[in-house]
DNA sequence: TTATGGATTAGCT
DNA sequence: GCTAATCCATAAA
């Protein structure tokens, strides 16, 4: 469509999606493998990109802290599909949050996606959120509740959505980039198997949530 | 820069 | 009832 709602990225490298073979393994490994790709969301003709740059894995039984670990129920059945499709569920009363489910059909497990660096359509992101342009980037897609808000996703609308699909409004696309340096530690947020070494995030990335400490 | 409480719904006991 | 894979505004320092 129009040159300049395709990011720079693309133009200069190969676009792809990520295919379903990529999370059909254990979240252990496709967490960190994550970090650096790439979220796309079309938003009426716009198109609003992000790189992934802070995730983390949720397991199955063995994993109190993952939704999951309860079993199989209406909410969390996406987890305990075929690997690549979202499962998006509604937090605090307040936030979604998005994750891709992993592992064969039958095997739960899933990535939560908690941050992006914001890389393209960053104008409708603020006219989106409602929030002013001069606004720090890192209100628009630092957290799991925010990135969610900004890429317009919800429930009713995303949950069981196939992330491999490049024709669709949502997906994960690999643009080939080098991949990144990777620190790992504890989950944020939670109570359960919070010692659990389950979070990856680009080291040194000003993106990633929480508090500005230092790396 | 860190700490605290409110918002507000789904799911479980 | 209570808690939760959160965010925001506010206050204190």
């Amino acid at each position: 469509v129009i040159e300049s709602s395709i990011p720079r990225s693309f133009v200069r490298r190969e676009l792809g999606a990520l295919p379903r073979s990529f999370y059909n393994r254990d979240p252990r490994r496709v967490g960190p493998d994550l970090l650096g790709k790439i979220l796309i969301r079309r938003e009426s003709r716009k198109l609003l990109t992000g790189r992934i740059v802070e995730v983390e894995a949720y397991l199955g039984a063995d994993d109190p802290a993952a939704h999951a670990s309860i079993g199989k129920t209406p909410r969390n059945s996406v987890l305990f599909g075929p690997p690549g499709y979202a499962y998006v569920y509604f937090i605090y009363g307040n936030h979604y949050c998005l994750n891709v489910s992993c592992l064969s059909d039958g095997t739960p497990g899933g990535i939560l996606f908690r941050a992006l660096e914001p890389t393209d359509g960053i104008k409708q992101m603020f006219a989106l959120r409602g929030i002013a342009e001069d606004m720090d980037l890192r209100r628009l897609t630092s957290g799991p509740g925010r990135l969610a808000a900004t890429f317009g996703i919800t429930r009713e609308r995303d949950n069981a959505k196939d992330l491999t699909d490049a024709k669709s409004d949502l997906y994960i696309a690999d643009d080939c980039s080098p991949p990144p340096r990777v620190l790992i530690t504890k989950r944020i947020g939670i109570t359960k198997a919070a010692e659990m070494p389950l979070r990856y995030i680009v080291a040194g990335n000003r993106f990633v949530s929480g508090r500005m400490k230092s790396f």
